[in-house]
RNA sequence: GUGCCCGUAGCUCAAUUGGAUAGAGCAACAGCCUUCUAAGCUGUAGGUUGCGCGUUCGAUUCGCGCCGGGCAUACCA
């Protein structure tokens, strides 16, 4: 429709000499305004010398438009010009949600884009915590979103198991193994306090008894098993999320195939990296930036920077054309320099897009859940998995914009009510599986779509509720299009509630299994429409849609 | 100090990428179940969009300056 509408709008410009370029559709606000909305003559006014109202109505005078499809043309206001559609095409249009099914709302790319979407990326040094939770899903949802755009997704985990973190990791689980054989043992300054830790000293206690005091100096079994530990956990948790990764990166590789060292060599040649006191550094001022950073350490350890601009630059050598990356508001620091560096060695880093989400905080009803790092009690992410689901763990972390602060209430989530948004939601879906079923029951056949799209006459659905209904289920694939270019997943859930919140009303106002059989099976079709909807929006926020509740 | 994010109804947040009369949920108040799921529906009330300039036909949205909150400013990641 929206394309029909483009095209005869820039037909008309055309036949007035005006540019057809600058045409765009909006869907108002206030349903009195219509169905669609352009400003294109408030836009030209300027150039065309004529006040916007006076374009209009030129642009309108020399409209050709089938009133079967579109029934009123008006203009508003400071000089919209507004479109109303006839109900029928608009029911029509809907039936290709019936024919494209679970498919409906995917971009048929012909030629898709490499996209790598790297999130989560936390090191193996203990159990994901309810704060990374964001991330873990708002990555998953993008990801998600990106494919439905057309786009060919390549999920990934970046992580580093060598330095400074893990060496932390080994000296704290001895130090837990040496405590666990009754000794006094020093707890090394900034080591990890969680419980864990001891888990693990205990694990490789029962396994190896007090055989490694004295045989490990460089606690490499006990990182080892850190590592094994801290990763299986990780992979759990993602695993109960639903959350998967294609690739797992291995900072080490980087080492071990030489690009760190091809890259500081890059670096030497292009003159951006120079020695002082014992270190190697960045020239980031001459990249723009506000100061020189290191890049490898006087004690011949990079820091992060390094590896993550090879990192990046190893993305685009293995050919993605487009690179997001997921961080959190902490890590905000590393950007700028590795995007300098990337950028410095010949790539185009404005196909690299950095989502940075805000942090979280957590309530339960009126308390706040105090989340220290220096605490040994941190609350992981499975303990909030356990307390709300995972499908109130999706719902909640993406139902608002990445960059503002979350709140996360605990107690809300957990309810078993009305007052938790994502009931809502999956409610509607079970009201339909429902509805479905009952018809089913009574002997009409709902599952053969081709058979229901056959019997559907679209002329029958007039009612408002229905209409509006059918409106919105219509606009899903530009929801899709609009969140994964702007990578925002939070709009879906308002979508998702608005589309909930009309098919209740609709639900409510009009019954679906009756005597009338043609009403019937037209009004079956819009459920199975709807419920379709909500199944591929869940699907893509990663919430179940329950058939029963 | 500097950089990034935020400030919208009592609370938590939206707002179609600059559009027309700023919307939802929760909380409050008043209604609706003999019928396919009341985890639902309808209505009422609630606002100087932190403050002030500016940009233009038009600003919650863009720019500048204040005020307030968060994060970051490492030879940690």
């Amino acid at each position: 429709m929206k394309n029909y509408l483009l095209e005869a709008v820039r037909e008309s410009l055309r036949s007035l000499n005006y540019s057809a370029e600058n045409v765009i559709f909006d869907k108002p606000k206030i349903a009195a305004h219509g169905d669609l909305t352009t400003n294109v003559a408030m836009i030209l006014a300027k150039s065309v010398g004529k006040n916007p109202r006076d374009v209009a109505q030129a642009i309108v005078r020399n409209l050709k438009l089938d009133p079967q499809r579109v029934t009123a043309v008006e203009i508003a206001g400071p000089g919209f010009i507004n479109f109303r559609f006839a109900s029928v095409s608009v029911v029509e249009e809907s039936k290709k949600i019936l024919r494209e099914g679970m498919n409906f709302g995917k971009a048929s790319a012909v030629e898709k884009v490499k996209a790598n979407v790297e999130w989560v990326s936390a090191n193996p040094t203990g159990p994901l915590h309810s704060g990374h939770g964001r991330q873990v899903i708002l990555g998953a949802a993008i990801a998600n979103l990106l494919e439905w755009a057309g786009y060919d997704v390549t999920r990934e985990y970046y992580f580093n198991n060598a330095g400074n973190q893990m060496r932390k990791l080994g000296e704290s689980i001895y130090a837990r193994y040496r405590q666990l054989l009754g000794e006094d043992y020093p707890f090394p300054e900034e080591g990890y306090q969680g419980d864990y830790i001891r888990e693990i000293a205990k694990e490789i206690f029962e396994d190896k008894g007090d055989s490694l005091c004295e045989t490990d100096p460089e606690r490499n079994y006990f990182r080892k098993r850190g590592e094994e530990w801290c990763f299986a956990s990780i992979r759990k948790t993602l695993g109960r999320l639903g959350v998967h990764h294609d690739v797992f990166y291995n900072e080490d590789s980087l080492y071990t195939s030489g690009k760190i060292n091809e890259v500081i060599e890059e670096f030497r040649k292009r003159n951006l990296a120079y020695d002082h006191e014992g270190a190697v550094w960045l020239r980031a001022t001459a990249l723009g930036l506000d100061k020189d950073r290191v890049i490898v350490k006087s004690t011949g350890e990079p820091t992060y920077r390094l590896p993550d601009i090879a990192y990046h630059r190893e993305k685009f050598r293995r050919g993605f054309d487009l690179v997001v990356d997921i961080f959190g508001a902490d890590h905000i620091a590393t950007i700028p320099d590795v995007l300098a560096g990337v950028k410095a060695l010949g790539f185009n880093t404005d196909n690299v897009k950095v989502i940075i989400h805000q942090m979280v905080s957590f309530v339960s009803g009126d308390e706040v859940v105090k989340m220290s790092k220096r605490n040994a009690k941190v609350y992981t992410l499975d303990e909030l998995i356990d307390e709300v689901g995972s499908d109130a763990v999706h719902y909640f972390f993406v139902m608002r914009s990445a960059n503002t602060h979350l709140e996360f209430d605990i107690e809300l989530a957990k309810e078993q009510s009305e007052k938790n948004p994502v009931y809502y939601l999956q409610y509607a879906h079970a009201r339909i599986a429902s509805i479905l079923r009952f018809a089913q029951e009574q002997g009409i056949n709902v599952e053969d779509s081709a058979l229901l799209l056959s019997t559907f006459n679209s002329e029958i659905v007039k009612e408002k509720e229905e209409v509006d209904l059918v409106k919105l289920l219509l606009d899903f694939p530009e929801i899709i299009q609009n969140c994964a270019s702007s990578y925002e997943p939070h709009r879906l859930t308002t979508y998702l509630r608005e589309v909930a919140e009309a098919f209740h009303r609709f639900y409510h106002e009009h019954r679906v299994v009756g005597d009338n059989k043609n009403l019937m099976l037209a009004r079956l079709a819009l459920c199975r429409m709807t419920k379709t909807v909500i199944a591929n929006g869940c699907m893509i926020l990663g919430v179940s849609a329950p058939e029963k509740m």
